[in-house]
RNA sequence: GCUCCGGUAGUAUAGUCCGGUCAAGUAUACUGGCCUCUCGAGCCAGUGACACGGGUUCAAAUCCCGUCCGGAGCACCA
């Protein structure tokens, strides 16, 4: 009706519609987009692998295909598959909001990657290399065969034997791929596709002893897997020129591969190896500390997925790296979390103040939310006999004798001395015209005691108001003058991690 | 050192493919002001960038060359 009329109808904007992605490559060449995310297991992820999965993901719901989670786990003794991690990622991805419709896991495959191993062989496009490692360098870097890339098929069967069978030990052997010796980058040249690894694997046992290297399980499973589009770090970009061989060899095509530069946020610690290091000498408590980047320690502190997931579009996939700042990824969250925060009083290093002259009983009404008056509000009463209110001793030092203030939606008072103050009016206009401070504050028994974990793993003891008691935890709290914590109910009581301002 | 890949404000990003509408947009940060019984949110205004040098062109952030700077890779890791 409307194109009848001549009128084009645009459909609801986007909310995000400025970080929209570009469209991928070459779509139309395939029935369906699929892509993927390959952690290795051997540790949990952080904001950085977290690109790859929501980039995918965000495609794989854009074009309606399909997203395949694969762990790669084949190296036993470089980076050991922790056990645990497996669900833990997979709990990560859950959270993030990430739908995958498959899932591999690459150390049940072996039989798989022995099948093309001992095919490649056959075509003469793979050999076994006895070579010691830096014999083997100097004669690839001289762009010279080594000796056994010649060497009759026979052989190279009966070595593969040895391999599998155990007549060849650890680091005896290592099955290559054929590429161009002259190639210019040295490190495309024949490289290895299988090597002998014989420590026992938290999954497998010992039911292996030769385990493929990165670009043969990845490359095989990729088209295996009919995935579409690759998407992840630069680090792998001369890993695709690798493969291309090997896909060329098994007459397949390589699926369009997208690089984007690393990223980085300022401050926090994104380097698995040193996340592992830190949490084994103790220096973090463990992989939710908040000074890690980790997806498990900025969940730990209030953000939100959907913060993580619009700072990841809003980077996009550009090739250079990204240094992240924390006032970026702060800014979504409270833009997100404001609306829908309850807000309460938290009285950090609290200490007690007198309050004298009061001449009747007075109720404070605390708004839940200035914005969203019908949510209501929590009230404390102050009367001549119950007149002593806890306040920051942060606040209460910067005051001199003699210094006007207001007690938050109660009255205004006057500093005697550093524990008494003395009733002077009720009026907000007043305090407002004087310019003068307004503080929060808890009636003597209305806190309960709360340990705030701030970002530095640094901790602040307070007193939150104790209907915060009432609410189901953990939530996420706005706290008057303080900022936004997330609070969790423990063993040894309430412990808040402190989110952002 | 070798092989690749990049460089738009403090940070992130749009624009670069298909030169003009870009005296460069947006978010955040910062500075002023308004509003608010939070040092939160909201509203208004302002400061701030095309790495440098050449070339092509009537016209260059956009194309070409050089320089500088940055990153990635050069594992029997992923």
């Amino acid at each position: 009706m409307a194109e009848a009329l001549g009128v084009h109808i645009v459909k609801e904007k986007p909310k995000r519609e400025e970080h929209l992605l570009p469209p991928l490559p070459n779509v139309q060449k395939y029935s369906r987009v699929h892509v993927r995310f390959a952690p290795n297991p051997d540790s949990v992820i952080h904001l950085g692998n977290t690109r790859a999965a929501l980039l995918s993901d965000e495609y794989a719901k854009m074009y309606r295909g399909v997203f395949i989670l694969r762990f790669e786990d084949t190296s036993p003794s470089v980076k050991p598959p922790m056990p645990e991690a497996y669900e833990v990622i997979r709990e990560d991805l859950r959270w993030l909001g990430v739908n995958w419709h498959e899932e591999y896991i690459q150390s049940e495959r072996l039989p798989i990657y022995y099948e093309y191993a001992e095919k490649l062989i056959s075509m003469g496009s793979a050999y076994v290399c006895t070579c010691r490692p830096e014999q083997f360098r100097e004669m690839v870097i001289a762009k010279r065969p080594c000796p056994c890339r010649d060497l009759p098929l026979e052989i190279q069967i009966k070595r593969w034997e040895g391999m599998l069978d155990g007549t060849i030990k650890k680091g005896g052997a290592v099955l290559r791929i054929k590429t161009d010796l002259t190639h210019p980058n040295p490190a495309i040249r024949d490289w290895p596709a299988m090597r002998i690894d014989t420590k026992p694997h938290p999954l497998q046992g010992k039911k292996y002893r030769v385990w493929p290297l990165y670009n043969f399980a990845c490359g095989i499973d990729d088209h295996l897997m009919g995935i579409t589009h690759i998407l992840r770090g630069k680090e792998h970009e001369v890993n695709t020129q690798r493969q291309l061989y090997l896909y060329k060899y098994l007459g397949w095509e390589y699926p369009e591969a997208i690089h984007y530069g690393r990223l980085k946020i300022e401050g926090a610690i994104l380097s698995k190896s040193k996340i592992r290091q830190g949490i084994d000498s103790g220096i973090y408590k463990d992989w939710s500390d908040p000074r890690l980047g980790t997806i498990a320690a900025l969940r730990k502190r209030g953000f939100l997925p959907e913060t993580i997931r619009r700072l990841i579009l809003e980077v996009g996939v550009k090739p250079s790296e990204a240094m992240i700042s924390w006032d970026n990824l702060e800014a979504i969250n409270r833009k997100l979390l404001d609306p829908i925060t309850k807000r309460l009083i938290f009285v950090p290093d609290p200490v007690p103040l007198q309050i004298i002259g009061l001449p009747k009983e007075f109720v404070a009404q605390i708004p839940l939310h200035p914005d969203h008056p019908e949510w209501g509000n929590i009230t404390h009463k102050v009367t001549p006999s119950l007149n002593t209110i806890m306040v920051s001793s942060k606040d209460l030092s910067s005051f001199k004798q003699g210094t006007i203030f207001r007690l938050m939606n109660l009255f205004n008072v006057k500093l005697l001395d550093s524990s008494i103050c003395a009733f002077l009016s009720e009026s907000v206009a007043e305090i407002k015209s004087l310019g003068a401070p307004i503080i929060q504050w808890l009636p003597k028994d209305a806190g309960t005691q709360l340990s705030v974990i701030m970002p530095d793993a640094k901790v602040t003891e307070g007193l939150v108001d104790t209907n915060i008691l009432n609410e189901t935890l953990p939530n996420t709290f706005q706290f008057y003058r303080f900022g936004f914590v997330k609070v969790y109910r423990e063993d040894s009581g309430l412990v808040g991690y402190y989110s952002h301002d």
